[in-house]
DNA sequence: GTCTATAAGACGATAGAC
DNA sequence: GTCTATCGTCTTATAGAC
């Protein structure tokens, strides 16, 4: 009964710290390929204490990936459908590369989940993801029957969006890699290349 | 020394199934997170025969990647300096997506090492990989000095190549997802739409 | 060459002291 | 709430029969 504030203060805490040392492990080495003791090392906590906090190893992962598509969606939801339609694109596109920039582990911790076949988050796939690109793909659909922007395919569109973007924080060690001088940032040419590339795209 | 060339046959048959066996296991977990046991399962052999042919896990993870590096450069090592320009973006363009289409496991297997950090694929990227990269961003931004193509970036506009084509066989299951009747083939759609993005982006 | 059996350690999770 | 100790299982790799 003593100070409760103070004891769900420091729960909160802990659990935030187990989550971001998770966040860490699991998307660089996906949930087979992390373990726990990974996890509590990362968190500066003791194993059977990270325990404490999460029933299991696929609660943790799984309250990372419900908390990773709340906000994943976050940019598509704000296109607006009563926007300028080649701004709004052109934003949503800087939306996600932000994201990529601000929120890379994120991003690995979603295309690791993707690529081992989505077990943990195709409902959400099929689900919020899917009804999502459906209306906002519509909209593109519209836009362009409307002559607004060129006619393409709306939802290679909206692929074509993710890809690039993402690809800057999934495969950023390559990028680096390559580009040589690996302490440079990357994002401002890539976000210049991929508004031109948009605006040629979409020019009527 | 009773028929050399029969237990040759039959040795480089067993590693040629071992190897696949461990390409659909390994490029859909990453290295940390499959086992020989689902790798001996996949093969239909035993888990110390594998060993038998392979001195460890690790042994078959480095043969499969130094193997995908022989033949991932492939397609960039063909665009041709003296072809033109424009065909020969867009023919390296296909030439990607048409091996996203038939290797999808190799995409993967490259994407998971990736996002790993490429521990074990780090020199290849840094050498081979960034070598014909700086030879290939060169010779495009020689069709942009001469005004061939559009200026944009060389290397960024390589990166798109890679994204937008590797997105189709690494994000396969969400690609699927997103279109609905999963059975149906994304490709065909997939490549007109980046041929006309890669069209306008290049067009003087 | 292929198997069963098993060593040696890592792993997820629990028990119980403090 | 946090720890040490530990259980039972999984995992890599080896030993040795056939």
């Amino acid at each position: 009964m003593a100070e409760p504030q103070t004891r769900t203060r420091i729960q909160k805490k802990n659990r935030t710290t187990i989550l971001d040392a998770a966040l860490d492990v699991f998307s660089q080495f996906g949930f087979r390929g992390s373990t726990l003791d990974q996890i509590a090392k990362a968190a500066g906590l003791s194993k059977p204490n990270l325990l404490y906090y999460f029933p299991s190893k696929e609660a943790i992962h799984v309250e990372l990936l419900s908390c990773l598509m709340d906000t994943w969606l976050d940019p598509l939801r704000d296109l607006d459908p009563n926007g300028e339609p080649r701004a709004e694109i052109l934003a949503y596109m800087r939306r996600k590369l932000e994201m990529s920039r601000n929120f890379p582990r994120e991003s690995r911790l979603f295309a690791n989940e993707i690529l081992q076949g989505a077990p943990r988050i195709m409902d959400a796939i099929k689900g919020e993801l899917k009804d999502l690109t459906d209306e906002k793909a519509a909209v593109i659909q519209g836009w362009m029957d409307a002559g607004k922007i060129a006619p393409s395919h709306p939802y290679h569109l909206l692929f074509s969006i993710w890809s690039l973007t993402q690809h800057y924080a999934d495969f950023d060690v390559q990028v680096r890699a390559v580009l040589g001088n690996e302490g440079d940032d990357p994002f401002p040419a890539a976000e210049q290349y991929l508004e031109t590339l948009f605006s040629k795209l979409l020019a009527v």
